[in-house]
DNA sequence: CTGAAAGCGCTTACAG
DNA sequence: CTGAAAGCGCTTACAG
């Protein structure tokens, strides 16, 4: 291997100047950086990010903590992190936990033995032991997808979108509004999305009996079986808002396998814009979130934190967007 | 930060002492061990990874080239290669391309500099200028997707695959099978599965028109619009193979639209088995490829590679299963 | 404008 | 069983 000592044999100055010219720092000599720059060159030479690492403490390295990485939500919200740090010279260490809560807290401590110089959390819960380790962690961290009090986050507007995509429903004239949610440990997805379509349904006045309340764990299946138990309801429901695309789906096959027709008998209506949701006929009614944008909203926080600018915001709330077709 | 020597003193011993401890390596008495290990439960102390592989050449750390993240196939890759990675304490960095062969060069070199242990490409294409960058490099790489003599690589049979999906097509009695490929840059995709269904037309006897060859770009749209053009064909087709599912997708939702039945009318199949293609009505046939199976078979082609084994297999061909369903 | 020297936090022969 | 010392490849005051 070809170090620093090397070019400055063969350049005939001391290791001194070649780092001088390698890092554009302090004066060199055109002369000098000529001859330097000739030798790195034609030995194809490349500084150990190991030893430079060492001394100066940064890496250049984020690590980023998924819940999956199998799934169209993951992988969009990374590539907005690439976007942003490739412009800034950083790299991205990938690590996934499975939706193992334990793991979560491991990686967050591997990540930082890997002196990484800063950790982005993809959290899909909001445990008082995953807070705890965040708080005490030595490099910034930025979370996606939940907001943590006193932690920057990147996050969308679970509880208004439902709201909405619940107003909609019921200017359509669906009085009857089913609902399936997820397990409340994912504060986002199972808390605010469940609070703002009961919150709109008490608005208008309508009372939603235990027979309409479904609950799922995101998968297609899920929502399948869940829609099942819904059409056994004493009262017929009307219509159906599942808290993901996916679990919508499940509950789009269900209703259309029992002979009822969409958006006929049941109108239904997801959250998350996935493919598939666009895809099938009639195409599912959903909100679309930039995932992207969470991913580069994210990045460039941490980009902020890294230059110590003490006043980021807390939070970050982004947008959604209504995406009305024929399910409805 | 906390480091070996604050350990060793506060443990009353030499930092050698406790490398020997962290490292489970060497000769040290019950009793030294047990102090050292208190001090570092305590002071919750972890090594700096940067000074351990400026001194061991080793960082534990495999860097993964993806074309595109925001894939199915991408992110079910990299889960079969994180599968067995964590078991042996690596991790992944993970660099995309977004299609730019320029950066596959560049992160080639990018990720021998952060003295990576190994490389993974998932490749889209085999430029020799590739080709030449892979053999330069310090480290051993693992090549999937495409097949590099002399570069270890994980493969699936595309020819073999694309060889059976038109043999069934013509086993239901479709004979005027059209056909919608990429551009040949792409060897798996663009050449090995256009060269099975060819063969297999030639082999029964059947005569390819131009007007049933269309290209696309892997989008669905581009799917679409080639179907558009070969519905103009003077013969008619009764069946398409569109070479991968999203295509495949376009293509189907084109028939569709200018009123003709599927399969009634016109048959349709893709490869890649995507979620959506299970999910439309009729349901896509395709071909299913186990890519958390190349993802894992690359990361233990990798552990061998780093294990100093020279006697590696070349190369790995993955089996792929076909499904049939109701497109055709 | 340039270089000698110290030091970043580890591991590993070597000597005891 | 243990420790002193050298060295991994860099950067950065400091002195000139």
């Amino acid at each position: 291997m070809i170090t620093i000592n090397d070019i400055a044999e063969m350049a005939g100055v001391s290791r001194t100047t070649v780092s001088r010219v390698i890092n554009n720092t302090g004066y060199v000599s055109e002369k000098a950086r000529r001859r330097v720059m000739d030798v790195i060159e034609e030995t194809g030479y490349v500084p150990s990010q190991h030893a430079k690492s060492l001394r100066t403490k940064e890496t250049k390295i984020i690590g980023v903590i998924l819940p999956k990485i199998s799934t169209d939500t993951s992988s969009r919200t990374v590539n907005g992190m690439n976007s942003v740090f490739e412009d800034v010279g950083y790299q991205i260490l990938l690590t996934t936990t499975d939706l193992d809560q334990q793991k979560e807290i491991d990686h967050l401590r591997l990540l930082q033995n890997r002196q990484v110089d800063g950790i982005i959390l993809i959290a899909t819960n909001m445990d008082q032991k995953l807070v705890d380790e965040i708080k005490a962690s030595k490099v910034p961290v930025v979370v996606v997808g939940q907001e943590m009090v006193g932690v920057p986050s990147v996050i969308f507007d679970d509880h208004a979108a439902a709201r909405r995509m619940t107003e909609l429903l019921i200017e359509k004239g669906r009085r009857s509004i089913g609902y399936i949610g997820v397990d409340e440990a994912d504060h986002s997805v199972g808390v605010q999305r469940k609070a703002g379509y009961l919150e709109t349904m008490a608005y208008h006045g309508i009372e939603v009996p235990d027979a309409w309340m479904g609950t799922g764990d995101f998968s297609i299946d899920s929502g399948y079986e869940a829609m099942a138990r819904m059409l056994e309801a004493p009262v017929k429901v009307d219509a159906v808002f599942a808290a993901t695309d996916r679990m919508g789906l499940g509950a789009w096959r269900c209703i259309r396998r029992h002979g009822y027709d969409i958006p006929g008998d049941i109108a239904v209506v997801g959250i998350g814009s996935s493919e598939t949701s666009r895809f099938i006929e009639p195409a599912l009614t959903t909100i679309e979130y930039e995932h992207e944008q969470a991913g580069s909203e994210a990045a460039r926080m941490m980009m902020q934190l890294l230059q110590g600018k003490k006043k980021i915001p807390d939070k970050k709330v982004l947008d959604f967007k209504l995406v009305e077709r024929d399910s409805i």
